[in-house]
DNA sequence: GAAACGCCTTGATCCGCATCAATTCCTCGG
DNA sequence: CCGAGGAATTGATGCGGATCAAGGCGTTTC
């Protein structure tokens, strides 16, 4: 993949979400004490326990922030991508992070730290309210995962990871899966084994196709009742 | 218990976190469009699917957050003492409350519109930077939840809840459940009866003592390892 | 003070999913 | 085009904790 080179990140920031409808001059000074830096497939950005730099903005490629278990086990908590951010919410309290991050693709990030994160929260109104936003939006997200992982079962895990992630709303349509199936299960917090199972088991009900990382659902409604 | 009653909004919503600190002028605004309103021992606040009002401020009481599951199950996912507030974050999203609100014991609350509050946002920067903490605070609480929750066995889910429950960090110390048990087993995702039978289990090894709501650990260090 | 109710405990059983193990399938580097 | 190493699948087994059931304890109600 080549990536992104030639953009100054003042234009770079100016077209994420957070950034985006921001004055001329609250970016620019954001922009000047923001750092560009790439990560590599697999390579580590922070560890759970370090301590906070600032907030990190993924521009391209993808990053998996995951909790680490006492036994080298990891449950994987979010996946961002593009226009995403982490590590905002642990810059504004006084703790380490209390999540690894990974890349799981070659990547372009920016971190703004702390100090001109918190300046620029101080002069700029709307960038609060912006930050207010996304938080919430994160929040919401997070109930939404404790729902999934704490009261359904396996099949229904699965089955519900497979109609959120519907485009569209039609009754069949294609899901091309934004992780590897290991990474895919650790955020359903199944084992990858029972993750093939179930998805075989769902095929073999003539309710989807899997072919590869591609999976057709072929009656949405189906899909649905088949767990309930 | 005698609820407040003499004290104008103002002056309760000046007592609370998330506004002390206010300009005076800030304070009136918000005050005049707040509603306050009790609620008894189990008395429903809201229900999941519920359109949202505002945000709702805990000044007296205590209120349970819980996601309803399809069999008419509970997982309770945050309990609000004095305080705390709820509802916020999807006050600023256009979606409806996603949890249940049911108040635990009879509680004096305060509603903030959602009109009101993003009005407020606007016009003090002050405000939004606590909302900002607020907010992050909320987000880390749940990411070690979510900790407790997926990556532990039932005794490590215990220990782990006593020990943050801890209010000095001496050797051995008494914590009085915030809740009925059923409630904390719920908040730690067991049955009532794995909960009770994990305290039993440690209390048979010497490393607790329970009476009724009173739980006293005798040694720290042991009941940590005991769990590792 | 008795009755009734909800909360907690204790025991017996069962099942869902993790775990261990063995192939097979892909992908990538050379 | 081949080989190596990780990803995914499939099968066999075991355990943790849910569930069902029954009984004890404390608290409220009249």
């Amino acid at each position: 993949m080549i990536l992104e080179t030639r953009h100054s990140i003042h234009e770079i920031l100016s077209r994420q979400p957070l950034f985006r409808g921001l004055a001329d001059d609250e970016l620019r000074e954001i922009a000047n004490g923001t750092r560009e830096y790439r990560a590599k497939k697999n390579e580590i950005i922070f560890h759970s326990g370090d301590t906070v730099e600032g907030m990190h903005v993924v521009v391209m490629g993808q990053v998996k922030l995951s909790l680490p278990s006492s036994q080298g086990m990891e449950k994987v908590v979010h996946v961002c991508g593009p226009g995403n951010t982490f590590g905002e919410a642990v810059a504004f309290l006084d703790k380490p992070y209390p999540v690894n991050a990974q890349a799981t693709a070659e990547s372009l990030l920016l971190l703004i730290p702390k100090r001109v994160l918190l300046d620029a929260l101080e002069l700029s109104n709307t960038l609060c309210r912006k930050m207010i936003a996304s938080l919430s939006v994160r929040l919401h997200e997070m109930i939404s995962d404790m729902e999934t992982c704490l009261l359904r079962n396996s099949v229904q895990r699965v089955v519900c990871f497979l109609v959120q992630s519907a485009p569209e709303s039609g009754d069949s349509f294609e899901v091309s899966l934004p992780a590897s199936k290991q990474t895919i299960a650790s955020q359903l917090n199944l084992a990858p084994e029972t993750f093939s199972r179930v998805l075989g088991q769902l095929s073999e009900a003539g309710l989807i196709q899997v072919r590869g990382r591609r999976i057709a659902v072929l009656d949405r409604q189906r899909l649905i009742g088949f767990s309930g």
